[in-house]
RNA sequence: UCCUCGGUAGCUCAAUGGUAGAGCAUUCGGCUGUUAACCGAAGGGUUGCAGGUUCGAGUCCUGCCCGAGGAGCCA
């Protein structure tokens, strides 16, 4: 029996029998003359049935074969101009593992559809070569970062899911029952992280996070995947630095290694060229809001920017722009003053170009005891369930700042995606939890 | 939560208040190199749900449900 092979090496293979295990992807029909298309994951092949040169079952086997149903193909790889790839497989036989019925098809056709029916059947859509390109460049994303985090002596600490206080407010927080408790799903590793970089140094933890935000727009999902890195002793420089070197690694690795998917996703990779290269562009808050000023915005000083404020100031640069000095007031409770400006925070947002939003928020954290607690009870924040985080500032605190990437919206960058919803398997948004 | 747009065949969409249609998909027929093949034929409808106006409603009105885009919100 001939051996199994992936699709994506069967050029390795000109001449010999082989055997193909996947799904059926297409079948066209000219006369005597069959063309089905088989995919395996790894790639696509045309298949050829010449009626005159097999036995009649074998061609009607084929012939009867409906979209998407599962096979086992056997035939003999060859070189042919007029297949598209070059190669193609001359079929000998084929078992159908299950046949789509007739009555009852596969329900995407390779033809138009609207974003509700895609997303309805967004388990069968992941087949389609467009979704499957993204998967790929999803796994390269996630494979860079940690290798990045890896190769530089961090140590990876998982951070709890279920946690019982909010980091930030808590009207974005999941809330499930906890036996005769109540808990809530994590809006960050954050402030675990900070207990993790008093363990080891330099951490980070790589989880999803769950935010019950009613919003309604392209760049934001209820459940997505954080990269959150943390370190002992490091300032605002650092993880400037940090965040831009992580940022032009994964454009990189996604550049050198994904071409073939930067292709089928027609992103055109001279626009994410620039950003192999460090250093990005940075602006300090101020800065931001005069330019956004001068530009139309409507933005006052002390003010968050809004996604059409981040929209409009990363068309000014053809990379990821770095904005620091926030006014604290619009940042989270546990983010340090700036010594010179006390009103401003030592933090940083990184703003993925072309409109792509926000993909690294962090900054130094308040290391000091007295001015957290203090922060606490501005915030009303429950400070009983915070007494461990103010435990990191009596044994031995230090000075530290890390940041969360949100992967997603990096991979809806990256594949100049129109919405996050694509660079995540099975999104979950606000109108959205099936399937 | 608010604003805007939408819901008609499996899918994408048409249809002055007057017989509900096309393309694709499916089935059948034709074609020995197709490239989302092409050509011909057939089958396929509770127009999101409920009520109302009207001789007559897919179309107008009211309410509801579902979805999309955006806003607010969002280290």
């Amino acid at each position: 029996m001939p051996s199994v092979v992936d699709i994506r090496n069967l050029s390795h293979h000109e001449g010999e029998s082989v055997r193909v295990q996947g799904w059926v992807y297409n079948l066209r029909e000219s006369g005597k003359l069959l063309f089905p298309i088989f995919r395996d994951g790894t790639g696509l092949v045309q298949g050829v049935v010449v009626k005159s040169a097999v036995p009649a079952e074998v061609f009607e086997r084929v012939r009867s074969l409906t979209q998407e149903t599962s096979v086992r193909v056997e035939g003999t790889v060859r070189a042919d101009a007029r297949a598209p790839g070059g190669f193609e497989l001359q079929v000998s036989g084929v078992e159908a593992v299950q046949a789509v019925p007739v009555d009852a098809p596969y329900p995407i056709t390779p033809k138009e559809h609207g974003i509700e029916f895609l997303m309805d059947h967004r388990h069968l859509w992941l087949r389609s070569s467009r979704q499957h390109a993204i998967l790929g460049i999803r796994h390269e994303v996630i494979k860079a970062a940690r290798d990045f985090f890896d190769d530089r002596s961090f140590t990876l600490v998982d951070a709890p899911i279920f946690t019982p206080a909010a980091c930030e407010g808590t009207t974005t927080l999941f809330e499930v029952d906890y036996f005769d408790d109540k808990a809530y799903l994590t809006q960050s590793g954050q402030l675990y992280n900070e207990a993790a970089a008093a363990a080891v140094g330099k951490t980070y933890c790589f989880g999803p996070v769950f935010r019950a935000e009613k919003s309604k727009t392209r760049r934001h999902l209820t459940e997505f995947w954080m990269i959150e890195p943390e370190v002992a002793f490091a300032g605002l420089e650092d993880i400037c630095k940090l965040g831009e070197e992580l940022v032009a690694f994964v454009v990189d690795r996604v550049l050198s290694r994904r071409s073939r998917e930067l292709e089928t996703l027609e992103r055109d990779p001279a626009r994410l060229e620039p950003c192999r290269q460090t250093p990005f562009p940075r602006l300090v808050y101020d800065d931001a809001v005069k330019i956004l000023q001068s530009k139309g915005s409507e933005i006052q000083w002390g003010g968050d920017l809004g996604g059409a404020d981040e929209t409009l100031l990363s068309q000014e640069f053809p990379k990821p722009v770095l904005v620091t000095h926030y006014p604290s007031q619009v940042k989270a409770f546990y983010m340090a003053p700036d010594p010179e400006r006390p009103e401003l925070a030592l933090c940083v947002d990184m703003l993925a170009p072309e409109g792509h939003g926000e993909i690294i928020g962090g900054g130094v954290r308040l290391a000091d005891y007295e001015l957290l607690v203090k922060r606490i009870e501005e915030n009303r924040l429950p400070r009983a369930a915070f007494e461990w985080y103010l435990d990191l500032r009596r044994y031995g605190a230090f000075p530290h700042a890390g940041f969360g990437m949100g992967i997603e919206r990096v991979i809806g960058w990256i594949c100049g995606l129109e919405h996050v919803r694509e660079s995540i398997p099975f999104p979950r948004m606000l109108y959205r939890l099936t399937p």
